[in-house]
DNA sequence: GCCGTTTTCGGCCCGACTGTTTTCAGTCG
């Protein structure tokens, strides 16, 4: 069976395949926007195909078209007009597309006027100097290009396209600090993926506001010089683009600060929800583009005839103007927030008021009991929870029965000990590949939360994935379902459960799915939170401490969450010390 | 190929940078 990933790789190799051989640009948009749509969407779309196929058609950017491709994808496991089209095109063309300047036009010259058919065929015609004339291509300057792109995507070949958040954040941060040194700047913020919390990023945008012209090029050159730079891949005026040692790529774009707003916005994206700020400013007769939003879309640009913007310099007034609420970041995706007449107050780090995931010593963490409640005392919480591993976690040191009994014991003696805090006394216990809990029940009645997680057999099958988590939410002294997919991210795919189905379920019982914070994790990954949202199931939001600075994670999961609509009273980190106990109670007939 | 608070046909965002060009094509985000 075809997964959501199967058909979007197919709609983005016929967005490729169509841009060589010169299909309409509006056309192979399309296909991109499809591949995008079918790659977040909760549901299983083969699923959808057979059994509700009109439902397809509601999704965003499918029509009949797109749809009928589907079907014929979930029911033949191929796309006619897909077969068609590879065999017009030589196999390993589209990989050209990859490299670094290389684009449909140019790979179709490469192919039709240089005989190239692969990044092989075009590494020899360099080394042979069979480019040398061919138009546009065959100077030497865009020969040496060409050259440093192939060697450049031979040498990264297997590394890692994108990179996870938790790694490129902070490498943003650093940057942003070391701009933010430099004369004549007045802000730096870091805008694009990374902004939006996308659990991975291809490429960090780092804005800075200047002063004056000067200072751009002070921070160009203070770009530049950095550290860990291995290409200046561009430098103008405005814009620097770097790749960093590890491959990252960093674009630096300098703008006046009166357009700070406009521009942070613009470099914000996601691009679809620019284009559909920017269609929307032009029903109204205005022009939004990166230098502010003007009452006017004449030629040349209103910036460069020195009219003044409607707007600029912040991006809620952009959005004012506009006549919306200023949509977070986390929301600009396109999934219908143009629609908004009101932006949700969504959950903040702030309100976030305990943890209940966390390990000791006893099993796998690295903090005793009194370090960890220290750390959460640290973090403002008036909670957290011991979870350490159940038995069947052996190689993370799992608690037999007879060890959870005396941990227990150290969880009240500790409290007693710390003071100011409550550590309740909990266990991340194994939900085993049948669905049964590691610990049986009189052993979990002991216990003040149980977090049950997935460790083991994460690659079953949906339905038989679907059931082990709905056995697990049905058990009665299950609070929460810990990372319920296993999933790591550009590492394991990880459990694929009907999401919506185990979401109805949780929201009946009463039990949390967890967005782990881990950003190897982000499970609930942003699509499955937001279908529990809809559920009306409850988020749970945790770091799963093993370490001291695990708990600096949870921006990541609170990222996660926003992007998936969470608010404060869905989420029962954000519980006060009574309304958790209540709710933790509410499993076991009030007995807290 | 999609889509509709002017539209079921005729639109479909916008600008910077590069390398080639005597005014622009291609790529990128």
């Amino acid at each position: 069976m075809a997964s959501n990933a199967d058909i979007a790789n197919a709609f983005e190799e016929m967005a490729a395949l169509l841009e060589i051989t010169g299909g309409s640009g509006f056309r192979v948009s399309a296909y991109r926007r499809a591949a995008r749509t079918c790659a977040e969407a909760p549901d299983d779309l083969c699923v959808i195909a057979t059994r509700v196929p009109k439902q397809l058609e509601a999704m965003e950017g499918i029509g009949a078209g797109l749809a009928s491709r589907i079907i014929e994808f979930a029911t033949t496991g191929s796309m006619a007009d897909l077969a068609e089209l590879r065999a017009a095109v030589p196999p390993g063309l589209p990989e050209l597309l990859e490299l670094q300047g290389v684009g449909p036009k140019t790979v179709r010259t490469l192919w039709t006027e240089g005989g190239i058919d692969s990044v092989a065929s075009l590494k020899s015609a360099i080394e042979s100097g069979a480019l040398e004339g061919l138009l546009r291509i065959g100077t030497p300057k865009s020969i040496a290009n060409l050259r440093e792109a192939v060697e450049h995507h031979l040498a990264a070949a297997g590394a890692p396209k994108r990179f996870r958040i938790g790694q490129a954040l902070p490498v943003g941060e650093a940057v942003a600090a070391r701009l933010r040194t430099v004369a004549g700047v007045g802000r730096v913020e870091i805008a694009g993926s990374a902004r939006r919390g996308r659990e991975t990023v291809g490429d960090l945008d780092v804005l800075v506001g200047i002063h004056d012209d000067a200072a751009g090029g002070r921070v160009s050159e203070s770009a530049v010089s950095m550290e860990g730079v291995s290409k200046v891949l561009a430098r103008g005026p405005t814009k620097v683009s770097l790749r960093l040692a590890h491959g990252l790529q960093v674009d630096v774009r300098m703008v006046p600060m009166a357009a700070f707003g406009a521009a942070l916005l613009y470099f914000t994206g996601s691009k679809e929800h620019n284009v559909q700020l920017r269609e929307r400013a032009i029903a109204r007769g205005l022009h939004l583009n990166e230098y502010g939003l003007f009452p006017d879309d004449g030629s040349p640009a209103p910036q460069e005839r020195g009219i003044a913007p409607v707007a600029a310099a912040d991006e809620a007034s952009i959005y004012a103007a506009l006549g919306m609420p200023t949509i977070p970041p986390e929301c600009r995706e396109a999934h219908g927030e143009l629609g908004w007449t009101e932006a949700p107050r969504l959950v903040e780090v702030g309100d976030i008021r305990c943890e209940l995931h966390a390990h000791t010593t006893e099993s796998d963490g690295q903090l005793p009991i009194v370090a960890l409640a220290e750390l959460a005392k640290s973090r403002g919480f008036h909670t957290i929870a011991v979870t350490d591993h159940s038995r069947a976690s052996a190689q993370a040191n799992g608690l037999s029965v007879e060890r959870l009994l005396r941990h227990i014991d150290a969880v009240r003696a500790a409290e007693a000990a710390v003071g100011g805090i409550r550590i309740l006394a909990g266990s991340e216990v194994d939900i085993l590949a049948d669905g049964h809990l590691d610990y049986d029940d009189e052993t979990l009645a002991k216990l003040d939360i149980v977090v049950a997680s997935p460790h083991t057999a994460l690659r079953q099958d949906p339905a038989t994935a679907t059931e082990r988590l709905l056995a697990a939410i049905r058990n009665p002294f299950v609070h929460i379902i810990g990372h319920p997919t296993g999933r790591i991210i550009l590492g394991r795919d990880g459990l694929s459960p009907d999401i919506r189905t185990v979401a109805a379920a949780a929201a009946e019982h009463g039990v949390a799915l967890e967005i782990n914070a881990h950003w190897m994790r982000l499970d609930l990954r942003d699509s499955h939170a937001r279908a529990a949202m809809e559920a009306g199931a409850m988020i749970a939001i945790n770091c799963d401490i093993h370490a001291a600075e695990d708990a600096d994670n949870l921006r990541y999961g609170v990222m996660t969450a926003r992007r998936a609509g969470v608010t404060a009273d869905r989420c029962v980190n954000c519980l006060d010390r009574t309304g958790l106990d209540r709710w933790l109670g509410l499993r076991r007939g009030g007995r807290h």
